[in-house]
DNA sequence: AAAAGTATCCGTATTTATACGGATGTTTTT
DNA sequence: AAAAACATCCGTATAAATACGGATACTTTT
C-alpha cells in the first residue's frame, strides 16, 4: 500500500532532520521533499515530486511561510499545508488560515500531536488544537464583526499617536490640517470599534498593528 | 578526562530526547539529568546528582522556568542555567536574566548555536546572540533610565484606561475621586516616561503590562 | 458606470485630559 | 525611626479629544 508523501520546508536542518527521522519510523508516511527554503521547495515541485502534505515553517529568511502558502494555493491547490511556528500569536494563526493553511502547530508540539495533525489533515480535515482555537476566537472577537484594514495614511497617523504625538503635532509633521488628523482618528476608531484613543492604541497593539 | 555534566528540564520529551541525542554525540558532554518538570529536577539534585549546566525550558506547566531559575540561584548557585524559550519577547529575556540565567536561546536555535552557547557558559561567560541582545537593548531603552514598577492600583487603572474607560467612568467604577484617577495616571506617565495617555498604553503593551 | 473608499478640510460645542500647584494619612522599605 | 511609596483628594486653568454635523475631489473596487 502506498505511503503518504510528505514535504518539509524549514530553514533549520536540526528541525527538518528531527521530523524526517520521526516520520521515517511510521509505516504510512514518506518524506519526499526536505527543503530549507521556499524556492528550493517549488523547484522540487516543478520536477514532478508532488507530496500530499506540507509541513511548513512560517519564519524563514528570504521567502517566508506566508508567501509559500499563497504561492502553493495558486499553483498546487491539492497540496495541503500545516503551518508550524514559534509564534502562538493569534495574528500569525489568522494570517496562516487566511493564507490557506489546513492546520497550525507550535514548534514545541510533541510527536503525538504532530502525527495526529498530519492524520487529520490527510483525511481532509483541519487541525487546530484547543489552545490555537482559543487564540483564533480571541482575535476574531478583537477584530469585530467585519474586520477592516487601516489605510496607509491611517497607519501612519496611528503610529504617531502611539508615539505620543498630539493631533496638532501630527498635523504639523505631515503638513495637513488638524481636522484631517481628527477625521482619520475618528475613522480608525470606527473601523476598530473602540470608543477613544487609548482603547484604539490598545487594540492596535493586540492586533499587532503597531 | 571528565565530561561536563548537563541537565535538561523540559516538558516535551521529543525536545529532551533530541537534545540528549545531540549531546551524546559530543565527547565532552554527558547528560546526567533529563526531567520533564522542575520538581523532578530538584528531587534529582537532592540525591546528589549535580550538573554544571542546565538547559531550561521557560514555559512549563505547574513550575515554570522562572521559578526554577529563582530556586536554583538560591539552592545551587554553582549550576549555570541557559534559558530556552519559544518566546523572543524582550520581557521574557529580561526576566530570565534578572532571574539569573547565563544565556538565552530560542527553541529554533540550530545545533551549532546550542553547542556554542553551552561552551560559552561552561567557560563562565554569558551567551546571548545578536538578535537576543538587540531585544534586550530595546527593552532596556523602553524601560528607561530607572525602571519602575507600577503599583497594584496603578495596574488596575491602567487596564481600565486601555479598555477605553474615561477618568470619570473609572472613578465611578472604583468608588474613588476623579482626582485620584488623575493622580494615578499622571504618576504612571512619569514612571514610564511618556507624555500622554496613548503613549502610556502603547508603552505598557510593549512592556507586556497589559 | 456606479459605488465605495481614501484623503483632504470646515463650524460649533462639549467632554476629557493635561498641567501647574498643593495636601493628608497609611503602609512599606531602608 | 526615618524615608519613601502608596492611595487618597483638591483648585484653577489650558490643551486636546470627541461629537455632532457637513463638504470636495480623486482613486479603487464592484
Amino acid at each position: 500500500m502506498d505511503k503518504f508523501k510528505i514535504a518539509i520546508v524549514d530553514d533549520h536542518q536540526l528541525f527538518r532532520d528531527g521530523i524526517h527521522s520521526l516520520l521515517s519510523k511510521q509505516d504510512n508516511f514518506e518524506v519526499v521533499i526536505s527543503s530549507e527554503n521556499g524556492k528550493d521547495f517549488f523547484k522540487k515541485l516543478k520536477k514532478g515530486i508532488l507530496p500530499e502534505l506540507l509541513l511548513l515553517d512560517l519564519t524563514m529568511p528570504e521567502m517566508n511561510g506566508f508567501e509559500v502558502l499563497l504561492k502553493l494555493k495558486k499553483k498546487y491547490p491539492r497540496i495541503k499545508a500545516i503551518a508550524i511556528s514559534m509564534h502562538d500569536d493569534g495574528n500569525y494563526i489568522m494570517q496562516s488560515i487566511r493564507g490557506g493553511a489546513y492546520g497550525y502547530l507550535l514548534k514545541n508540539a510533541d510527536e503525538e500531536e504532530l502525527l495526529l495533525a498530519i492524520d487529520t489533515v490527510l483525511k481532509g480535515n483541519k487541525y487546530f488544537n484547543q489552545e490555537i482555537s482559543q487564540r483564533m476566537i480571541n482575535i476574531m472577537s478583537l477584530e469585530g464583526v467585519s474586520p477592516k484594514k487601516l489605510s496607509p495614511k491611517e497607519m501612519e497617523i496611528l503610529k504617531l499617536i502611539a508615539d505620543g504625538q498630539t493631533t496638532k503635532e501630527i498635523a504639523q509633521k505631515l503638513f495637513i490640517s488638524t481636522r484631517t488628523v481628527e477625521t482619520h482618528r475618528n475613522n480608525m476608531m470606527k473601523k476598530l470599534e473602540v470608543k477613544n484613543t487609548p482603547e484604539l492604541i490598545n487594540k492596535a497593539a493586540q492586533l499587532s498593528l503597531l
